[in-house]
DNA sequence: TATGAATGAGGCTTCATTCAT
DNA sequence: TATGAATGAAGCCTCATTCAT
């Protein structure tokens, strides 16, 4: 699948490595602005500082890019809910990623709902993209179910799987459900989400609901 | 806008509005398929039974065709929410819905979420989609905060009107939330997500919260 | 050649010049704007209030239609060479013409320095465009020398056969180069080559020369 | 304006020259023959011995190349007027390549009647072509004041501005009417043009006039 | 390793022309 | 006679990919 061969010294794998990080930087951020057909390759190759004809050397296709972006995807979002004791916590951090999106419009290693959406159309079609999301969807509630009994613990709560399984549901739909919200209505007023957001949560009991 | 001269017989405007939307049918089943950028106008013709050339005779340019397409979600998701009287009614039927297209593939005149998606991620990049994208989402807005007013007027309970933000807000994002994860994760057992929602949404109180 | 059946009433023939003249006279006003490739057949049936199809029935090409064009142009020249006394009145009036080009941007009828160039430029190219160009020149060149024969009448002076082929030659070299310098260069006073032209053109002589 | 980005050794800008020289020659050849409108892109291509893609590395449309043609034209004209001596060593030099153009039609550097034509022709619709046309225009002039004036120190003649300003303007009509007369009669006797115009051409005087 | 020239396929769009009505 | 729907070819241009250097 990759076209780097599997020998070579320490430090040229190292290189290599490095260059490939390069071009996966350029290659969200082309993607981000264009989408995955509306970015070249030439662009791609402006955007990390080497010819188009290089990034053969590093990756087999631009499919292959696609997919190894889609497979990035998944450390941001883990890097995202590590270290989280709550779920307001952790929408009101996506709050604030979809607000520096807004102003600053995409740091490298943000989390980028413009790729997030794209990686996600691309799914509907990609059989192999559709994969790569579902593993990831399955980690990431993994994830958030970690947070989930953080909370739980905190509060000194025991949930039952059951509810841990429809409260990890629910949080994820919420998440999600902003993002989309942010990125389809650009006048949405962040900080009435934010408010919204800690008014309805409430603490987390051991029966099911509510919301 | 449209190429088509405004003259013409009752039955030439007929025979014009029929192919204009075989057009978009066959348009949306491609764009579904394939993105707004990856379905080509040769592809679109083919589906709708024509030569690409004719589709210009009809709209002016591909874009305009995505346009329409956008467009038309607005009616769409106006016809779902038509005639629902609760917000967990509506939930369940979105996830009919899912339900619908995992099975079927996308009938005509279904919600289609690849589609749904596809419009969004486009509004990333292309102002005038995101213009169109976001007056749709006020309108949509609006319709849940009818939903819901008709769910508190049955409950017997007055919603303030910050109240009514809220709830409006938060099952906006569940519903959009729910869309996405349908369409990540293919293995996410719907009844699954019927089940929690019915467990996790709660009579409407007219106290601000909870989840 | 032409698709026009050479039976029918009298009555129908008429009408079928009529539209011929139609056609051509949008033609002529097409071809001025975007030259003889830029102009659609749609474009000139939209100008002569016809649909293009239609145009088929009286022209068996476009190609046939710019022949016709150029065809008609030999009577614009000939127009404007009637009843002209003298080689500067001559001139005078084709400056008259280019102004009246540059104010009014050309009325139907008129001498068109466009579509002149236009028909010359396609001449280099289609033999049968060639052959017709070749031919009006050899008459415009007859009219030109009756007018310089009046002249002569009117001055008295008799004329060898030499003498009038080259001012003949002379006249004709000074004419269409004052058309190619008013169309190349728009900022050029007409006043000015009037002026020049005044100055410049000496009472005929027997004698062959002088500029 | 170029899509060649400015960098890049010596070696490869001499060879994107060399590159962009060939597409010109090959540009000038088709365009010759079939106008700017009716020469493919593909077809300079081939032309050129390269695929028509290609061309897109040095040019960024087709218009520029139109534009780099009609910018040629100036030098063209310019190496005419060099080191000529009188109106009439100019006006023979003019006939010497209207028959050069008739016989062994168009030489590379040669000065292209059909390619003047059209230049001109598109003056008349593209505003850019013309603000160039019309830029060239006045340097042309001023290059045949400046013949003129050689010949007048020759004759030991001082001219006054006035009398300046009418010579070249005569001279210049004539200079293009003879080569729009030469193309649109391929059977005006190439010979009797430059005897007449040896007869026609008197002396500089300090008077204006006469012809 | 790295470049950038080169290609061929394909995309969007236009248009002359034909034909059923 | 007249329309306008319909097509197929062609045009301009872009781009992923390959390859000589």
């Amino acid at each position: 699948m990759s076209p780097m061969p599997a020998g070579g010294s320490e430090k040229s794998r190292a290189r290599a490595q490095a260059q490939r990080a390069r071009i996966l930087e350029a290659a969200r951020k082309c993607f981000s602005e264009a989408g995955f057909h509306g970015a070249s390759m030439a662009r791609i190759g402006e955007q990390a500082g080497m010819s188009a004809g290089l990034i053969y050397r590093y990756f087999a296709s631009k499919a292959e890019i696609i997919r190894a972006i889609t497979g990035e995807q998944r450390e941001v979002r883990m890097r995202a809910m590590a270290e989280v004791g709550s779920r307001l916590e952790l929408l009101e951090r996506i709050v604030d990623k979809m607000r520096d999106w807004r102003t600053s419009g995409g740091r490298p290693g943000a989390f980028d709902p413009a790729l997030f959406l794209e990686v996600t159309a691309e799914a509907c079609r990609d059989p192999a993209i559709a994969a790569l999301v579902s593993a990831q969807e399955e980690e990431t509630s993994d994830d958030m179910a970690q947070v989930i009994e953080r909370e739980a613990r905190t509060a000194g709560v025991t949930l039952s799987a059951e509810a841990l399984r429809q409260h990890t549901l629910l949080a994820r739909c919420l998440l999600d459900g902003v993002i989309l919200r942010c990125v389809r209505d650009p006048g949405l007023d962040l900080e009435q989400v934010r408010a919204s957001l800690r008014a309805l949560v409430r603490p987390l009991t051991d029966q099911p609901g509510p919301v």
